[in-house]
DNA sequence: TTGAACTTTCAAAACTTATTGAAAATTATT
DNA sequence: AATAATTTTCAATAAGTTTTGAAAGTTCAA
C-alpha cells in the first residue's frame, strides 16, 4: 500500500472509531491528520486535506485543544496559527480518558449516590430491588472509578508492567 | 426521595450515559427500567413505563438480547413474553466489553496492522511519521486489548482485590 | 488609524440516527 | 382451518447532530 491510501485508511479508521465511542468524527479524523504530520498544520492545510469548512476545522481542532490532545505552535515568521498533536498515544489516551470521565462519569456517580438514600419500606420488593441495584452499581463503579484513575495518573512503564505481570 | 422520583431519575441518568458513549438512549433505559425491576416484564409495560412506541420496545429489547445482558422468560400460564435483565452489574459489564470489543476494538487492530506495512522511502518524513504513528497505537492498542481480556474473562473478586493491591 | 490577514461565531441547511405505527408474519388457541 | 394474540418489520417521519459559509471579531504591521 502506498503512503496516501494508507493516511486515508487511517484517518477513515479513526474517524469511525471515535464516532462509535461518542466523539465527533471530523474531531477524531483531524486528530488523526495531526497525529501522522511530520509537520504542524495551519487551519487551511487542515481544512483542505479533510476537505471540510472553516467553521468546522476550528471548532473540531478547539475542542481537541480542549481535551489537551492537541496544540497551538507558533511557526516563527508566519502569521498563522499551526496545530501539532500529542504523538505520545499514551499520553492521548490518558488525556481522553482523564476528560471523559470528568465530563461524563463523575456527575453520574453523583447521581447514583444520591439515589442510594431513596425512602420507603424495605419490605416493598419494588423497593428493595431499586436498592439492591443502586448498591450494586455503585460499588462496581467506584472499583472501575479507582482502576481508571490509576490509570490516568500512571506512567506507562510502570502501569502496564505491572498489570500484565498480574493479569496473566 | 420517594421511589418513583427515583426511579426516573435513575433511567433517565442511565440513558444518557449510555447516549454519551455511543449507545442508543432508549436501549439503555430499557436496561436499567430492567435493572430495577423485581419482576420479569413484557414489551406492554416496557412501552407503557418509558412511554415508546411497540417497534421501538422491540427493536432495543432484542438489541440487549444480542449483547448478552437481558433475556427473554416464559412466565407460567402467560402467553407474551416476559423480559430479565442480568442483575449482577460485573456480569454485564464485562458483556458489554467483551461485545464492544468485538464490533468496534477487533475490526479497527485488524486495519492497524495492515497500515503499518506502509510501502515507501525511510527517509521521507511523511513515511518516518507515519510509521512511528502506526507502530506506537498499534503496541499501545494491543496492550489495551490484553488487558480488556483480562477484564472479560475475570471473575469479579479475583480481579479487582489483585488489581486494586496493584494501583494502590 | 487603517486595512489586510486571520480567527471565531452562529443561524440555516445538510445529514444522520431514532422512532413511530400500521401491515405482515408468526405463534398459539379453539 | 379459522381466528385471535402477539411479535416483527420497515417505510415514512421526527428528532438530533454536524457542517457550512458568510458576517463579525480580532490582531498586527505599516
Amino acid at each position: 500500500m502506498k503512503l496516501p491510501e494508507a493516511k486515508a485508511q487511517f484517518i477513515q479508521a479513526w474517524g469511525l472509531l471515535g464516532a462509535q465511542w461518542g466523539v465527533n468524527r471530523t474531531m477524531a479524523q483531524i486528530h488523526a491528520l495531526l497525529l501522522i504530520a511530520p509537520d504542524p498544520m495551519s487551519a487551511e492545510e487542515i481544512m483542505e486535506a479533510l476537505d471540510i469548512s472553516r467553521g468546522n476545522a476550528n471548532m473540531n481542532v478547539r475542542e481537541l485543544m480542549n481535551w489537551g490532545i492537541v496544540e497551538k505552535v507558533l511557526v516563527p515568521g508566519e502569521r498563522k496559527e499551526f496545530f501539532i498533536a500529542e504523538k505520545d498515544i499514551w499520553k492521548a489516551g490518558t488525556a481522553i480518558a482523564r476528560e471523559r470521565k470528568k465530563r461524563e462519569l463523575d456527575p453520574i456517580l453523583k447521581v447514583l449516590v444520591q439515589l442510594n438514600k431513596v425512602e420507603g419500606d424495605q419490605k416493598d420488593k419494588h423497593v428493595k430491588a431499586f436498592r439492591e441495584t443502586m448498591q450494586n452499581i455503585q460499588k462496581f463503579a467506584h472499583q472501575t472509578d479507582a482502576a481508571l484513575n490509576a490509570f490516568i495518573k500512571s506512567e506507562e512503564h510502570w502501569f502496564y508492567s505491572t498489570l500484565l505481570k498480574v493479569i496473566r
